[in-house]
DNA sequence: ATGCGCCGTGTGACCGGTCACACTCGTCCT
DNA sequence: AGGACGAGTGTGACCGGTCACACGGCGCAT
């Protein structure tokens, strides 16, 4: 375009980017032209020039489940806001030609920086093997990857999943079970903090029963909680799975809240209306990709963008917990 | 890379891109040398020399939902199966102004070809909008979007709407109640077959009720249903919609499927999970993302990959429906 | 033996931006 | 008045691939 519309070339480049060296009504000259033509700078040619694309793509292991499709779409707000293009890569496993595929693609200047999604192995292998020089950040399970020096965003559920175990306690449960999903580990802040008010209640710490991804797996875990009379009280890894053990707890002729009282992790749209509704952590994960996507922002230009701090975890009540029954 | 590993450098783009014209010692020579330097092609250069990306951007009105995560999921899939890298573009609303950022957006080569989710107006007006340099199909609501010559693909739900309904007709009920959904129009597939099935029978045709896609109000009709003693069926525009509905009715006293049956579409993983387990039109988005991606190969190339036809919709019959009481 | 045509390879220009640097001009200082 | 300086602009090279074409060598027909 520009040289035929206006002046020269690199001034048009000078005002794309918009530089202080160029005079207004120059500018003002090449902005018309601009849209005279309806001009759209070429993202390929700018990627190359640049070393590196204006764009960000997310290399996550899932994009349906609820934490990490609400991750990815806060990070494509802030992204799409902030100019940039977004890419998204899923990892197919935690195996290592899956890693290393992912990683490699990655690892084109052409992908932008990149967000990892790290809340299971996948992600978590991917952020270790990426190289130093391709600017990340990453998505953790609250206390981040260990054997990785990026900066790490995450959401510390800790304290509300204390809160929600206090809350079974006060309730009259004697202890609650609890059923984990695969992103957590021994030492992920759900299970710490659900141990820790155990503990601190002088209560009884069960075995944790683990779920995969698949509802039915949860529901098998809840089919053997419901065999156990003396369960009177779960805390589900996460909203599917509480869904999934209710429907156990139900086959089982046990009633939710009545005989049984059950909380989630999410507080997925929706589950306000199960009936009973659920009692569930809210998980504010799609400010945690805003947060991740400013995080990136800082350390590619060192200035801090506006606080853009995720809404911290917190216990929401509603139907599904109820005192234990005879009591 | 190249000329030093091996011989010249535009044998390498040759092999790159294995083009027949190599003698089969040439390209194993380059072949050793491009993983000895753990070569990987620059994709934006390659990109600004062949005029367009090699990559599929997704443009959705929505990353969450059911039907535009799964059919996301089923174009990622592909796409990375195929080489393609695929990137994310959501547009905020059927304005004109997000509409057109969209197509500008979309209309860099670098953003490669595109598919657009056109399942509502936000979807339609970006595809129609689309100039007709950029290669594109669309996945659309079953019948395709008018004023658009591109290739659609779509789930033809209207066979399954009309069994969905006259499965609940034929357990005695009078008649059966719909609540929308935003993506439905009143010439959708879902309404045709309903309607269809409902006239074919004989029976009654009532209004209507529309809902958005927050639940509250799903939940909303479902109250103004659940007041009037007469409705026995209701057949509800996606699973989420079925469980606010479902709500309104348990509030009101009215059992599922005791009293009232309802019936679903979408088919969400844990929806069989449910107490009462949900009767559901099984909808395969992904494989809608697929044929897509393979729609745009076909396209592209000329070539037909093999046959990737998405499921048809199907109901899958659970528990939430039953013969209307006192009957 | 000569000439033609094809196969496999190399060369130069180009895609559309970016960077580093050179240049011109007007100001200000001495 | 002369020179230093800085603001605003233009020039050339480059990013890493692609395309179009030219070229050398070989097999084959004449």
């Amino acid at each position: 375009m520009a040289a035929a519309a206006g002046v020269s070339y690199q001034t048009v480049s000078r005002v794309l980017n918009d530089s202080p060296k160029v005079r207004p009504d120059t500018r003002r000259l090449v902005l018309d032209a601009i849209d005279r033509l309806q001009y759209r700078p070429n993202r390929a040619a700018r990627a190359l020039g640049l070393g590196r694309a204006n764009a960000v793509t997310v290399v996550t292991a899932n994009t349906m489940l609820y934490g990490y499709a609400s991750t990815l779409q806060g990070i494509e707000e802030s992204a799409r806001l902030a100019g940039l293009a977004v890419g998204v890569r899923a990892v197919e496993s935690d195996q290592d030609v899956d890693v290393r595929h992912a990683v490699e693609y990655v690892s084109d200047p052409s992908a932008g920086s990149v967000i990892v999604v790290a809340f299971d192995p996948a992600g978590a292998n991917v952020l270790r093997a990426l190289p130093p020089d391709v600017p990340a950040v990453a998505a953790t399970e609250a206390g981040g990857v260990p054997g990785s020096e990026r900066t790490m965003i995450f959401l510390d559920e800790r304290q509300a999943a204390a809160d929600a175990t206090r809350h079974l306690l006060s309730l009259g449960h004697r202890t609650v079970h609890h059923v984990a999903i695969p992103s957590e580990t021994v030492a992920s802040a759900r299970q710490a903090g659900w141990r820790g008010a155990l503990e601190e209640a002088g209560a009884p710490v069960p075995g944790v029963l683990s779920a995969d991804w698949d509802p039915r797996s949860a529901y098998l875990a809840g089919r053997r909680l419901a065999a156990d009379g003396d369960v009177t009280a779960i805390l589900c890894g996460n909203d599917d799975t509480a869904l999934a053990v209710r429907r156990a707890l139900y086959e089982a002729g046990r009633d939710v809240p009545g005989d049984v009282s059950i909380v989630g992790f999410d507080d997925v749209p929706g589950v306000a209306y199960w009936t009973p509704a659920l009692t569930t952590v809210r998980m504010d994960f799609a400010g945690l990709g805003r947060a991740c996507l400013a995080a990136l922002a800082t350390e590619l230009t060192g200035v801090v963008p506006p606080g853009v701090t995720p809404e911290a975890p917190r216990l929401v009540i509603r139907e599904s917990t109820a005192p234990p029954r005879g009591r």
